[in-house]
RNA sequence: GGUGAGGUGGCAGAGCGGUUAUGCGUUCGCCUGCAAAGCGAAUUUUAUAGGGGUUCGAAUCCCUUCCUCACCUCCA
């Protein structure tokens, strides 16, 4: 497949059969947002595509659990740095779980790999990139002449467009730090002192311990290019003086009426929140519903639309697993045929899942299209039934299934249903039918039988 | 100020030199005892920000004007 990459702005084919991805996670001071989450889901799904193509994928995600706005928050609390940071991992997994998130081989923590930064620091020391000054260790800059090649930025720009005041204790105002020194907790011993990891080392560190040098894909939201992913270029190839990734794949930023949504702006929508209104496969659906490199903005209108949509994905998946009979397949073989090519090379031309997502929703209409005419047919079914599955599983999409139990309950209630409605007793029959909507069970009588769909419980539903 | 990405029908969103993208919405039908579920048809004035240009032909390439967003500080 080609990507767009971002460090030399040209396609890149991906080749490998093993790939290496490291992805920037989130850092843990506050529950996570629907912007972290449509990276994530992004990053969830391009995985899983690879590995649906039969490549293995190596993919790293990390935590940053030192940081500033953690000890802050800690402070506030009065509780342990660890403590905050613990809750949010937490409260990740939870989130992301829900959000069918497939788990990440490794989640490497910052705070459990401080030795590995402490060496990769002293070795930046010792080849020169780097200097000890009052306030910590700094990278320069200067001394790593690529600089700026990600973000296509001139250092002389930086400089001039520097807005923050200027560090003194800096040999140039655009070093940034390795190692900051500290006397309060958390902190950590160091060849120079106590003190906590900067920022981008992390990164650096774990991304060469996980995935060695020159990994394939290494990925983050946009606003990551500068000046995280510009610095972590930096530190690794100027240690290792090989490219740090084959190819870098930015996600773009979720907005909120046109502006990016950001706890500092405080138009944060949380991805609990969300979840708790639309359900996982609504908000995947959105994600996935543009290019991932272009902004998109949330709206409930949108997310309604992609609600509407999904509720037109349950009811294929029922039609098909409840039908029976044999019939022609051509219909349905040359639907699938078509939509998968569709789906496959949209993925397969810079991960366009805007258009693979169009693609699922041609199969889905036309498989409901067959089940509206009265043909859908155990045979047909078993056409549509593996190419619906294998793009929703690539889509992480999920429909609700039912228990054994439910299902007897079901059958049960639809027998006393059936018999009502031979004798035209519909009030009562519709009793039954309202019985069964609170098992969240939707019925759709056909000519000669009565499907059953078990639909997501969705609380904006009604709205 | 610098850098980058964009401006497509009521809305969302592909295409990136020549064929209706697609979806949602809206209207009218169909199916149904009814329906919370679906299906069909129609619909978006020349849909491609404005103005030039290249070309037999441009939403797609070039120039120009205007506008939006992001990054330049922490950020997915």
């Amino acid at each position: 497949m080609r990507i767009l990459d971002t460090l030399s702005t040209k396609e890149q084919e991906i080749l490998a059969k093993n790939i290496r991805i490291y992805l920037c996670g989130v850092t843990v001071y506050d529950e996570s947002h629907i912007g972290h989450a449509r990276t994530i889901i992004v990053f969830d799904a391009l995985r899983r595509y690879l590995e649906s193509r039969g490549c293995s994928v190596n993919f790293v995600q990390n935590f940053t659990d030192v940081d500033d706005k953690i000890i802050n928050r800690a402070n506030t609390e009065g509780v342990s740095a660890l403590e905050i940071s613990t809750r949010y991992i937490d409260h990740y997994f939870e989130d992301f779980d829900r959000l069918n998130i497939k788990r990440a081989t490794t989640y490497p923590k910052a705070t459990e790999h401080i030795s590995d930064m402490i060496k990769l620091v002293q070795n930046l020391v010792d080849l020169g990139f780097a200097y000890v000054s009052k306030n910590g260790v700094y990278y320069s800059v200067s001394k790593f002449s690529e600089y700026g090649k990600l973000s296509k930025k001139k250092t002389d720009d930086l400089i001039s467009g520097t807005r923050i005041g200027i560090d003194e204790t800096k040999n140039d105002p655009l070093d940034f730090a390795l190692w900051k020194f500290a006397d309060s907790e958390p902190m950590w011993p160091s060849p120079w002192g106590n003190g906590r990891p900067g920022w981008h080392i992390e990164c650096s560190a774990m991304s060469l311990r996980y995935l060695g040098e020159e990994f394939e894909i290494h990925g983050g939201g946009r606003d990551l290019i500068f000046p995280h992913h510009e610095n972590e270029i930096a530190q690794s190839e100027a240690f290792t003086k090989k490219p740090l990734a084959k190819t870098w794949m930015h996600v773009g930023m979720v907005t909120i009426g046109g502006e990016k949504m950001s706890k500092s702006l405080g138009n944060i929508k949380s991805v609990r929140y969300v979840l708790e209104n639309w359900g996982p496969n609504v908000i995947r659906l959105f994600c996935l519903s543009g290019h991932y490199s272009k902004p998109i903005d949330y709206s409930e209108d949108l997310l309604k639309e992609n609600l509407i949509k999904w509720r037109q994905v349950e009811t294929a998946y029922y039609e098909m697993t409840m039908a029976d009979g044999t019939g022609d397949t051509s219909e349905i073989s040359s639907i699938v045929h078509e939509c998968g090519q569709e789906f496959d090379s949209a993925l397969e031309n810079d991960f366009n899942t805007s258009l693979a997502v169009s693609a699922f929703f041609k199969l889905v209409k036309g498989i409901n299209r067959i089940a509206a005419s009265e043909s859908m047919t155990t045979s047909i079914a078993g056409v549509g039934l593996p190419e619906f599955e294998r793009m929703s599983d690539i889509l992480g999409l999920s429909v609700q299934k039912v228990t054994e139990q439910e299902k007897q309950s079901i059958t049960d209630l639809l027998k006393k249903r059936e018999a009502l409605r031979d004798q035209k007793q519909y009030q009562e029959a519709d009793k039954i039918r309202d019985q069964i909507s609170q098992m969240n069970i939707v019925l759709l009588d056909h000519k000669n039988k009565t499907i059953w769909m078990k639909k997501e419980k969705i609380l904006l539903d009604a709205s």
